[in-house]
DNA sequence: TTGGCAGGTTCACTATAGGAAACAGAGTTT
DNA sequence: AAACTCTGTTTCCTATAGTGAACCTGCCAA
């Protein structure tokens, strides 16, 4: 090894980081991830355009994998960089939290357009809002101003036929069975068409920090 | 493919990944942090234990690091990878997107114990992944292990009567309209219970980058 | 047993990444 | 201007990543 390794060592050092690489244990995280889909290494050789091979000696650690080819594996594995390199580690995580809602027992929230019932409302911490709405209105000028809210919003239609209307696109119909994806800062509203107030499914993105 | 992947690359699917590598812009980016600390090829030599003249071929693409070099790099410079990978481009911050699902209309994934229905899958970069499951088990031995993905889940029935198979808790039966919210990195696995398939809606939260 | 066959590893070879040194250009100093 | 210095690029060589084929090893069917 030549001899300004030393100072480059020194320098490390000082700046008090890790004098070295860890192990880096992405074959084995490549391997954990191959079996939990029960791929071969043929699939993953034909997913990801790497020869059988490369991915065996990869996966024992008996090479680094050129960047291109870590491309080539979260391309065709669908994975992302954090994934395959998250240490295997153990993940304790698993809270295994739930929250049952039978039917009609949610939380009602009753206004003159809308009448909600929040689902799953035992549970604090959560990363989505699930409520069932039954739609009152009749005609859009019963709301005063659009609603809105940061972050997105999912809805089914349950029962009914309902008009949406949004700030930036002509109304919609949706009958039972269609569904819709949105960002619900664009302001939103729902009036039923049909003879009963109709029933939507919606869940909305708890506004958590920026992304 | 077993079952338990199902929804694995039903989410896979939904998140609406490019189809082939982009061209990698990871010298671009590279110079950039080097210029923007007003750092030599040399400093950076140094702090690495790169070659000055790999570092120059980094930055220009004329090669491909490997990944013992890039954990250099990343090391070294004391940055971490997102960093190093995330392109310059801004997050405009997107308003006002829609995705209309129509009844029957989205993207169907039949497996042996699960045929998943993916709605919503024109749009990519979402928070949640809906999708209708018509759930073709009766019996739990037909999956092979756990179904479990990291994040949480919200599921309604909307059809039928199921049995809902969790890791940690006994079985639960659920029938029209009710719903439940539980974290998906705890083993579940869903039964029919009704004569016919029944049918859920299911809405995931984005397994997002590593906390 | 035999003969596939499928999944994985090893081998021999080619392509390419990484390193040392030479080169090239822009200031500075003399 | 020449000589020096600091920067980034290019050259040439060696180490190693990537490949296809050969090679193992169970496993299953005839």
């Amino acid at each position: 090894m030549p001899a300004n390794t030393d100072q480059q060592t020194a320098l490390r050092i000082a700046s008090g980081r890790k004098p070295f690489v860890e192990p880096l244990r992405l074959g084995e995280r490549l391997k954990e991830i191959r079996l939990a889909n029960q791929w071969t290494l043929e699939d993953v050789s034909q997913r990801t355009g790497l020869a059988r091979s490369t991915l065996s000696k990869i996966e024992n650690s008996q090479i680094s994998p050129t960047f291109t080819a870590v491309q080539k594996l979260i391309n065709g594995l669908g994975i992302d960089l954090p994934q395959l390199l998250t240490p295997p580690r153990v993940q304790p995580r698993t809270m295994g939290r739930r929250d049952l809602t039978r039917q009609g027992e949610g939380q009602h929230h009753p206004t003159p357009t809308y009448e909600h019932e929040l689902l799953s409302c035992e549970l604090a911490q959560k990363r989505m809002i699930p409520f069932k709405t039954i739609v009152r209105a009749r005609q859009f000028d019963e709301f005063n101003e659009w609603v809105r809210h940061d972050g997105e919003e999912f809805l089914m239609v349950l029962e009914g036929e309902i008009r949406l209307y949004t700030e930036f696109y002509e109304p919609l119909q949706l009958t039972r069975g269609d569904s819709i994806y949105f960002d619900s800062d664009m302001g939103h509203a729902l009036v039923s068409v049909s003879e009963d107030d109709a029933v939507v499914l919606s869940v909305c993105t708890r506004g958590d920090s920026a992304a």
